[in-house]
DNA sequence: CTCGATACATCGATCGTCTATGTGTGGCTG
DNA sequence: CAGCCACACATAGACGATCGATGTATCGAG
């Protein structure tokens, strides 16, 4: 499950596992997996492309290093990918906070 | 505020309103924007293409009306758009509580 | 030596929302 | 009565994000 449901979400779930550390592009996806028991399964053809988008817009840096032979990107959030998180955050909530008060009034 | 991010939801706060008793689009998009104090705001754009999908679905029924000479299409819910509501306030719910499983985790 | 997990990347299709535009009515105001 | 705004529905085109599929390459286990 949890497919086209995160649209728009999965640049700030990202930038939130990387407030932990920097990462690679798989070590991402299969953190968002187990810290959602499972549920969040980021395919890579959304995983890539929203690192890139993140990466283009200035929220997170990226370096390629080599490890056990294998080539990897790693990436790390800016500062001002902090503030971008900050703010997409309460807007998150606050949208949480409308559809709530929307199902409330269901009879 | 409120564009994109509630991709995919629509449906669900379109049917959830619904529940409350029939009602045509105007109505729908006003009572959206009233529930949410202003913040959701359903363009046409987006609002009538998404209830000829419902209606399409089978998730609500619609008929023509004419009163005080303005023609007006009367949505309702069916019974299987209930199901449907059901069932997608449950995906909410844990896509919400994901969501929140990740950004717990910020240190 | 094959298979699966790791690791990155890209392409095309799909789908929902947005902006913009169009039609027409009713009512209010100058 | 002319003009404008709210109501009410509808559609077209653009855009953007996700998905499925596919490709490359390395490593360890069986």
């Amino acid at each position: 499950m949890a497919g086209d449901q995160l649209r728009g979400y999965l640049g700030m779930l990202l930038l939130a596992v990387l407030t932990s550390g920097p990462a690679h592009g798989y070590q991402l996806s299969a953190e968002l997996r187990r810290r959602s028991n499972g549920l969040l399964l980021i395919v890579e053809g959304s995983l890539y492309p929203a690192l890139h988008r993140l990466e283009a817009a200035g929220l997170v840096a990226s370096s390629s290093e080599i490890s056990d032979g294998r080539r990897r990107r790693v990436y790390e959030i800016t500062t001002e990918g902090k503030d971008a998180l900050d703010e997409e955050i309460r807007s998150w909530n606050k949208f949480q906070a409308c559809v709530h008060e929307v199902l409330r009034e269901i009879p």
